[in-house]
This record gives C-alpha cells, sequence and structure tokens, in this order.
DNA sequence: CGAGCCCGGGG
DNA sequence: GTGTACGGGCTCG
C-alpha cells in the first residue's frame, strides 16, 4: 500500500542498481525521524542533430556500446525538443543512456563524429535536483513505501522507495543535530604527516536539536584533569573505533569541522587505514570518503547521509569577503565572528610532553575541546548563511559551500536555465581559455582629486551599478549585436557594440530577479525589525543574493564561465564609466563642485546649498535613469581630506579620509589598517587625521612633534614600536638578508625554530650600519633602547606627510626640530 | 617589470 | 563522482 512522507531533504547521492539509476535523499521529517528516499532518475544529454542525417544518426545511435570501467555505455532512448541556445530557439536531440557515466563516454564519441552535444558536465544529483524543482533543505512529500526486507540493506536509517518527489514548500529544516570534530595529531617541528604520526587526541561537540550540548575529548594515554568529557583509551585503534561508535550513535545531521575537508577527516582515514578499523560512518554504511594522500590540499570529505560542513570553505570562499581578518585561520575568524579565541598552549612541545610529561596533558584536551566547540558554534552562526545560498541556487548545501564565487553565479543560472527552457553553453576547453586568459578589459572611471582639506561633502553612489547596468541594458550574450536593434543606441565608447532593446533577455532577466527579491527582502527585514522580530534568515536571504548579483559582472568576463562574454563585461564598465562622468557633469551644472569619483561614487561640495539641494540633484539624476539603476544618497561629511601622490602635485586616487557628523573616521586607502606598520605610526596617523579633520591642523602638527620628543626621549613604550614580517621561506634560502631575516636568525641563535609562515617581530636599534644589524627582538630590548631617527623617518614621516603637504608643509616642516622657517607662526 | 612558484587552513 | 585548481603575494630572471 503506498504512503506518503514529508521530509527535509539535506543531502543526495545517486547509485546504479542494474539498468535503472537512484538517487538517493536523505533527511528528516519535522518530529526528527531520519530517512532516506530512494527515486529513481535517467541521466541524458543534448546533441545538436541540425544539418545530420536523422536516419545515419538513429542507427549510430542504435548501435552505440562502449567498453567502460563502470560498465557498458548504451544510449537507451532519444527525443527531439526545442530549446533556446544563446537567445535562439532550436531543436535538440535529448538523447537517455543507462548510468550517469556514460554520458560522458556516448557524447565524446558523438562529438568525434562531428555531432555537438551540450550540458554533458552537469552532475546527476545536481541533475535530478533541476529537473525535480527539489530545494535542497526544504520540505517534499515522496510517495511510495518503505523497503522494509532486502537482505543487502545497509541503511542505517529507514529506507523509503518513491515513484514520486514533490516539493512541498519553500520552508527549511529549522531544527539540525550538529557534531563538530577537531583532531589533535603527533606532529615534531610542526611537521605534518599522517602516514607516520599518530592522532593523539579527537575531541567532539555536538548541539542538538533542543539545544543540548554533548562533548568528548578522545585520547590514548592516562592523565590527571577535572574534565568530565575526557575518555581514555588503550591505543589509536581503539580511540578510532571509539570515534566510528559515538559518530554512528550520535547521528548528527551535520558533521563540522575547520579545515575537516584537507585535515581532520583526511587524517582520521588515513589513520583508520594503518589501524585496519572502518570507518564506515555513511548513512548508507559506507566508507567516509576523505582526500587523497597525495592531494590534500584542496580535497573534500564526505560521508554519505550527513552533510560535511568544513566550516574555513565556506568562510574563505564566500562569507569572508566582507571580513576585515588577516587570515581566515580558526584563531581570526572565531574572533571576529564569535568574539572567542583560540585556547593559547604550545603544540610544539605536544610530542614531547605527550612521551615524556603526560600530567601535563590536560591543557591539550581542553584546547582540543575548546576548537571543536568553537567549529561548531561557527557553523551554528554561518548555517542560515550556507542554507540560504543552498536554496537559491538550488543545490546541496555540501556543493554550494565548496564553490568559489564563478561557480556559485554560473550553477544560480545553470538552475534557472532548466526554468527557462535555456540550453546551457559548454564549457570552454583548454586553448579557448587560455586566450580568454589573455584578454583584459578597462575598469572603472576614478576623478582625480585636487588634494585639499575640504568641508561640507555630499557623497553619492549607485546602488549595485554593474548589476543594476547589466539588468537596465539588457546586457548578456543573447541580445549582444541582435539583427533587430542596430539602428538603436549602441554602447559609449564601443561604437560596433549593441544589446538588444525589443525583447528582455535570459542572462539580464535572471540577475533581475535578484536584485528585485533582494529590494524585497530589504523591506521586509526593516518591517520586521519594526515589530522586533527575529530577521536573520532573511538577512542571511538578502546577503546571498546581494554577493550573487555583485559576482555576475565578473563572471561574464571569467575566463571558464559558460556564458562568457568579455564585450558584456566591456560593456558593463563603459555604461557605468559614462553614467558617472554623467552624474558628474549634472552636479556641476547644478554649481555643485565635483572633487571625487571612483567607479560608482561621486563626491560633491554643497558650497553655498543646503543639504536638500543636493537631494534635489539626486532626485532628478534618478528620474533620468533607466530600469534599476538609482543614485543613493551614502552620506554627508562635515570634513574630508584628499592627498597627493607621492612626489607629486597630483591628488592620489582611493586615498582619501572622511569625518561624519557623528565623528566617525572613514579612512580609504592609508596605511593605517596595514600588518607591517608600528603600533606608533598607525596611532600617529589615525590622530593626525582625526585632527586635521576636526580643522585642528596646528594641534595635529603639536601632536606629532610631541611624539617626535618623546620617541627621542625614549618614553614610547617597546609594544609601539614592534614591527611584524612574515618568514616565507627556509632562511638559507634568502639570497637579501632584510630586518626580518636578521630577526628570524636571532629567534634560530636561541634555538627556536623558525619555518616559513612564521610572523617574526622585532624592533630597530640606534646604531650604525645596515638596518639589519640593528635589529633586535623584542624582549632583547631595554627601554628606550630603539632607533627614534629610524621610527621617524621610517614610520611617522611616510605615514604623515602626504596629510600635512595638504596645509602645505614640506617634511622639514614637521620633523625637523628647529626648524621653524617660514611657518613659524603655528609655534 | 613580467612570468613562475608557492601558499592557504591544519599540529 | 557526467568535477581538476583559485587568486594573491613573493621571488627571480
Amino acid at each position: 500500500m503506498p504512503e506518503a512522507v514529508k521530509f527535509y531533504p539535506y543531502d543526495f547521492d545517486y547509485k546504479v542498481e542494474g539498468d535503472l539509476v537512484y538517487v538517493y535523499l536523505y533527511g528528516k521529517s519535522e518530529n526528527g525521524t531520519r530517512v532516506c528516499v530512494k527515486h529513481q532518475h535517467k541521466p541524458y544529454f543534448f546533441a545538436l542533430i541540425a544539418g545530420a542525417d536523422k536516419e545515419v544518426i538513429t542507427k549510430k545511435l542504435k548501435e552505440l556500446n562502449l567498453e567502460t570501467r563502470d560498465g557498458v555505455a548504451k544510449v537507451v532512448s532519444w527525443e527531439e525538443v526545442e530549446k533556446e541556445y544563446l537567445g535562439k530557439k532550436k531543436t535538440f536531440w535529448k538523447i537517455y543512456v543507462n548510468f550517469p557515466k556514460a554520458v560522458p563516454f556516448i557524447s565524446k564519441e558523438l562529438e568525434s563524429g562531428g555531432i555537438e552535444c551540450y550540458e554533458k558536465d552537469i552532475l546527476f544529483v545536481h541533475r535530478y535536483l533541476r529537473d525535480t524543482g527539489i530545494t535542497p533543505t526544504a520540505l517534499v512529500q515522496a510517495t511510495g513505501e518503505y523497503v522494509t526486507s532486502n537482505p543487502f540493506n545497509q541503511f542505517r536509517v529507514p529506507l523509503f522507495i518513491a515513484d514520486k518527489v514533490t516539493p512541498l514548500s519553500k520552508e527549511s529544516l529549522s531544527q539540525w543535530k550538529l557534531l563538530a570534530v577537531d583532531i589533535e595529531t603527533y606532529a615534531e617541528r610542526k611537521e605534518i604527516l599522517p602516514e607516520k604520526n599518530p592522532i593523539l587526541m579527537i575531541g567532539l561537540y555536538g548541539i542538538d536539536e533542543q539545544g543540548k550540548e554533548f562533548s568528548k575529548v578522545l585520547a590514548w594515554k592516562e592523565f590527571p584533569h577535572e574534565l568530565e568529557y575526557v575518555e581514555i583509551l588503550a591505543d589509536e585503534r581503539e580511540m578510532l573505533q571509539r570515534f566510528r561508535e559515538l559518530l554512528l550513535d550520535y547521528q548528527p545531521d551535520i558533521l563540522t569541522g575547520y579545515f575537516s575537508d584537507g585535515f581532520d577527516l583526511p587524517y582520521i582515514n588515513i589513520r583508520a587505514q594503518k589501524n585496519k578499523v572502518r570507518m564506515d560512518l555513511g548513512i548508507d554504511g559506507s566508507d567516509l570518503y576523505a582526500g587523497s594522500k597525495a592531494e590534500l590540499r584542496e580535497a573534500e570529505s564526505r560521508i554519505k547521509g550527513i552533510v560535511h560542513v568544513d566550516v574555513l570553505k565556506f568562510v574563505r570562499n564566500i562569507f569572508g569577503k566582507n571580513l576585515k581578518i588577516d587570515s581566515f585561520s580558526l584563531d581570526d575568524v572565531a574572533g571576529e565572528l564569535l568574539g572567542h579565541k583560540k585556547h593559547v598552549v604550545n603544540l610544539d612541545v605536544l610530542p614531547e610532553i605527550w612521551n615524556k610529561t603526560p600530567e601535563k596533558l590536560a591543557p591539550y584536551a581542553a584546547y582540543c575541546h575548546h576548537d571543536a566547540k568553537l567549529a561548531l558554534l561557527l557553523c551554528q552562526k554561518l548555517l542560515f548563511d550556507m542554507m540560504e545560498f543552498s536554496k537559491i541556487i538550488g543545490l546541496p548545501m555540501f556543493d554550494v559551500i565548496r564553490m568559489r564565487f564563478s561557480r556559485l553565479v554560473e550553477n544560480y543560472i545553470l538552475t534557472r536555465a532548466m526554468e527557462y527552457n535555456v540550453l546551457a553553453p559548454n564549457r570552454p576547453g583548454g586553448e579557448s581559455m587560455d586566450e580568454r586568459r589573455e584578454e583584459s578589459i578597462e575598469g572603472g572611471f576614478v576623478f582625480e582629486p585636487t588634494p585639499g582639506l575640504y568641508k561640507d561633502i555630499v557623497v553619492f553612489d549607485f546602488r549595485s551599478l554593474y548589476p543594476t547596468i547589466i539588468t537596465s541594458h539588457n546586457i548578456g550574450p543573447e541580445g549582444f549585436r541582435c539583427e533587430c536593434c542596430q539602428e538603436q543606441p549602441h554602447v559609449p565608447e564601443k561604437e560596433d557594440y549593441w544589446f538588444c532593446s525589443r525583447e528582455k533577455k535570459f542572462l539580464p532577466t535572471v540577475l533581475g530577479q535578484l536584485i528585485e527579491r533582494r529590494a524585497e527582502m530589504k523591506k521586509l527585514v526593516k518591517e520586521m525589525k519594526a515589530r522586533g522580530e527575529n530577521t536573520q534568515m532573511l538577512e542571511s536571504r538578502s546577503y546571498a543574493l546581494k554577493i550573487l548579483a555583485n559576482s555576475f559582472y565578473g563572471y561574464l568576463g571569467f575566463f571558464g564561465a559558460r556564458w562568457y562574454c568579455l564585450e558584456c563585461a566591456a560593456s558593463t564598465t563603459a555604461y557605468a564609466r559614462n553614467y558617472i562622468r554623467t552624474t558628474m557633469g549634472k552636479a556641476e551644472a547644478k554649481g555643485f563642485r565635483v572633487i571625487y569619483a571612483d567607479t560608482d561614487s561621486c563626491f560633491v561640495l554643497l558650497g553655498e546649498q543646503k543639504l536638500d539641494d543636493a537631494l534635489n540633484f539626486m532626485h532628478e539624476v534618478n528620474a533620468s535613469l533607466p530600469g534599476q539603476m538609482e543614485l543613493e544618497f551614502e552620506n554627508y561629511y562635515p570634513r574630508g581630506i584628499f592627498v597627493a601622490q607621492k612626489g607629486s602635485e597630483k591628488g592620489a586616487k582611493k586615498r582619501y579620509a572622511l569625518i561624519s557628523k557623528d565623528g566617525k573616521l572613514k579612512i580609504t586607502g592609508f596605511e593605517t589598517v596595514r600588518r607591517n606598520w608600528s603600533l606608533i605610526g598607525k596611532e600617529v596617523q589615525q590622530q593626525v587625521l582625526r585632527l586635521v579633520l576636526n580643522d585642528k591642523t596646528e594641534e595635529a602638527l603639536q601632536y606629532v612633534r610631541e611624539t617626535i620628543k618623546e620617541l627621542r626621549k625614549g618614553t614610547i613604550p617597546i609594544a609601539k614600536v614592534i614591527l611584524k614580517t612574515q618568514i616565507t621561506k627556509d632562511l638559507r634560502e634568502y639570497a637579501a638578508v632584510g630586518p626580518h631575516v636578521a630577526a628570524a636568525q636571532r629567534l634560530l641563535q636561541r634555538g627556536v625554530k623558525v619555518l616559513p609562515g612564521t610572523v617574526v617581530e622585532y624592533v630597530i636599534t640606534k646604531g650604525t650600519g645596515l638596518i639589519r644589524d640593528r635589529v633586535k627582538l623584542p624582549d632583547e630590548l631595554k627601554e628606550g633602547e630603539y632607533d627614534a631617527e629610524y621610527y621617524v623617518s621610517h614610520q611617522l614621516m611616510p605615514a604623515v606627510s602626504s596629510i600635512f603637504g595638504v596645509f602645505g608643509y614640506g617634511e622639514e616642516d614637521v620633523f625637523k626640530e628647529s626648524s621653524q622657517t617660514g611657518l613659524g607662526k603655528f609655534w
């Protein structure tokens, strides 16, 4: 008797069973029961038969029998279909084959006979999701029956065979069970060698649907501790077995970790093999699949039926773009997103402690536990965002969080393409990719500012400029140089470029939807916030939509893109340059002086006019803009400073500072944020900017002179004069011994190994000769021993001279103690 | 200055 | 898994 199952599928896989192919949908129902639903689907691709003799082709398709590693590849059936290809309707043959991997074989065979084939590299699970309209993590209903008696059924959850699976709603699974894993390994001199060195500890941290915690740290050496989560096993093998058991018992929906794709899971896999422990963690009884030994770097690790989330991948590829962090280390990312840092322990001595003084192991167990917890909290925090990307793009979370922008955009377009009956162009081959790599286009327009301190600055910028240009001008490969619109206006600066103005084309249409949906989201968020409701999910969605929309322009010019169109990318920036120039012209015509412009923003001076006049100007501009384009009021700044290029009268691009009404500094392009600057340099630059923007130039000058005096007196704390530079290779390989190399050598003399990647800290001290000979490590230094003159000329001067230059002060005026020439009025 | 190399994260 | 590599920084020629 047929039954129905409602559930949220979150992981997907397929298996070939005889002549049939089944997709396996893993997920769980609202009441928390897990289920796996199998559903048959047919693999296929498309071919352009056009001029060829149909009978010959038919005969060929019938006779095709290709021996492959996975069986004999055959064509099962075919049908004629009409699809839109790059804006044109054409007839294609949809060719069904007997198993997914037969597709590349069969299509290659046809192509060698001169038949063009399409969509032959769409992953089968992706194909299935797009064909059925199933959205990962959103509710679906399957009808069919449970598999009750199957001797080969290895499934760890009930298995249901469906004859039909239909999407029910867009609502996502909200109750997830998460488990994070983190391992500590035996690593002498920071060497990570899974073939040789054992895992010492495995940390697990879980949170279930009710928010209940689960904690465990496994180790295989006794040590005194008061940690309730520590469990000691006899050896590594037993520890691995216990890990397997715990994971199978816990049954998480998501297994997470930090760089677990390339470290924890592959390491566990290799150690399990060494110890002859089977890591059959899959819900279908299959083994943990982890990156191969040789290439751990870009590895992906997978457990069937469980979503493995490597938080690093998502943060590095997608989420981290807006984060102001130095690195994507767990410490930095957790610090930024959670406000928690890692525990501080010395891992260099862990092997020694393990061997000789295990009584000191407790802090390492706590460290391991804490790392797992951080990974889990990050995963939990980012889960909404990951789900939203997965839903908008229509592909599994596992895949989506591992994609970079170009793939993200492409897969969004591909999902929409299936909805619009559009046939996807093929990816470029090797040669055409190389050609594409060579090409480049002109970017945005930057108006060179005149150096100076300005007051009453209003900044306007175009909201999502590139995306809105693409949608408003119908930019895309389909409408490029269409036959019907040759007489219509062409792209600015590009006399022989034009786009269809009669019919909205596919690419700008699907981009336009992103922009519209984002506008709706933002409106909703505003309303909900006003009612005090939780908007996290909508904000995640809004963020996902924004990132996708902003990546379209880059995608059009990306060499690996299916919908590659360099003319489209070039047209987008050409329109942008035109719009910003036109806007500048209109502002000038209204009596506003334009002092700066960059790509999508325009800085004007109010002069004698009021803010309202500027806003009216903006409204007038907006009335003339097409489609979704819009000029927005960014902010009003009472003061702003634009400095000159080094050693020139010309204004520097992308280097300015503004102060808003509430006193907030907005600094662009100055060094204040760079890591290889001393604190004193950063501090002085910030303070000088703040003072001059408050019309206190004189004070700024005094302040710098005062700081110089203090430096010379030696009263600036050592912490403020420390310089940091990264060592990037083996010390012996350095041909030129710079100060950072000299510092590393000093560390080496003390017996501290300096491996590439180490950030060395050092101070320049007094003396004569080369700078590198005057390097000392911070803890070797007596207070005041640093070389004041070095810091004055190498840190302070470069940090502020361009700022004072705006007011007519040369470096001498600021830095020569006794120099009061000409500008003595400030003393 | 351009092409090539190495690295990211992890212990 | 119908997949194969991205982009930035540094160094050397």
